[in-house]
DNA sequence: AAAAATTGGCTCAATATTGGTTCAGGGAGG
DNA sequence: CCTCCCTGAACCAATATTGAGCCAATTTTT
């Protein structure tokens, strides 16, 4: 059993309150009883705590004790919560329609600097030996494109459906899609996006990436 | 069975990573641990974590430990907060790509009872007598619009950007920018869009939104 | 109303955990 | 023999946890 830290902590107090924990009359246990019932001391407790705090999750009075903040579906929290059972096809759906843009802008706005990372990662992407390797410098190939797009909005939309493709429903789905053959077609057609970044050429960017898309969704949704 | 070195330690950690071990979390065992697990010395592991460290796959954290990139929940937090700081011009930006999209989905999806939901809306929009009204029930014509393109993903990102603006410097601006004139044309944009949307025509109702979206742009920001 | 108990807020020094670094040795293969 | 890699150990530096104590706000009991 691995040792419990305050992030741990955090998250297993997270999952009970989401499964409806505590939910009778919206009050958590006094930190003390918390401290003793996970067995540690009370102040790594506050530290766990401290953080459902921070993010909306619950209240603290002193003399009180910690209550749940009422759950409002329009809570960011709450947003957050319902993302994460995002189905692939609706993401695929919503990185058609935004990627391609983040392409455009990427060819109008990026300075040579943020290109030449670009350039990078497809290069060590193409050259990966093993897959998973291929992955991240894949992800990271598209990261980039959206982080010249300069609009920090899109940016953080990105960093989402990041962190989605890397929970478990899309991990099996990778891996059943991933092959040599496709990795190469991956690698040509990231090619023809950066050629097209690199000639500063908007309109050409966005088809490429439009097609890089399709592609990708035809392996991963088996179209 | 071969003796375990460096390099086959760093692939059996990738694929355990890319199967979705420690995930949830995204905290690496400490290198002691891995090391009495795989019987090697912790030099080896540290060497082995190092190949992933240089890939990317991982960060590392004197008396912290080693942590998978993107992949930690407090992440999710980390971008909804970075959201708060969104410029106006950048949402606009992206209303403009999301918007247009979600409507031509609604004329495609929409069932007659969440198209009458829509209509309903604009009438109120319409007859409201003062501001906060009318802001309310023009929002909510949006809302109900993404609520019937079937993709929850979007959904979801609408939600976002709603409650992104109704924040503090959003409320300012929305307050300058009103006035008896614009609402009207607000009004009869949205009866485009909603006209379009009953003869379930996508590229009608896309452009009629995109259209919208550009007033909305040049009023509240002022180009 | 007064006293006692409960509960979160806070501080601090001691201890534990964890990655960073170095070094002397050992064994396998050229 | 030489080279390369692994071993085992020790120590360092950054960070986290501990355990204890006291305070302040609130609730419960007397």
């Amino acid at each position: 059993m691995p040792k419990l830290v305050a992030n741990d902590i955090a998250t297993v107090l997270k999952k009970r309150i989401s499964s409806g924990e505590w939910i009778e009359n919206g009050r958590m246990p006094p930190e003390r009883d918390l401290a003793s019932e996970f067995g540690v001391a009370r102040n790594t407790v506050r530290r766990a705590v401290s953080f459902l705090e921070e993010d909306g999750t619950v209240v603290r009075h002193v003399g009180r004790g910690t209550f749940l903040t009422a759950t409002n579906p329009a809570s960011m929290a709450a947003v957050v919560g319902r993302m994460e059972g995002t189905s692939p096809a609706d993401m695929m759906e919503i990185r058609q329609l935004l990627e391609p843009a983040a392409a455009s802008f990427a060819a109008t706005n990026a300075s040579a600097m943020e290109l030449n990372a670009v350039r990078e990662a497809h290069k060590i992407a193409c050259e990966a030996q093993d897959m998973p390797t291929f992955e991240h410098w894949d992800a990271e190939f598209h990261h980039r494109i959206f982080a010249c797009s300069r609009n920090e909005f899109l940016k953080e939309i990105h960093n989402l459906m990041r962190i989605l493709r890397n929970q478990a429903p899309w991990f099996e789905m990778k891996k059943r899609s991933f092959s040599e053959e496709r990795r190469g077609i991956y690698c040509s057609e990231h090619q023809t996006v950066l050629d097209a970044l690199l000639r500063r050429d908007p309109e050409s960017a966005s088809q490429a990436m439009l097609a890089h898309l399709k592609t990708v969704e035809r392996n991963l949704l088996g179209r």
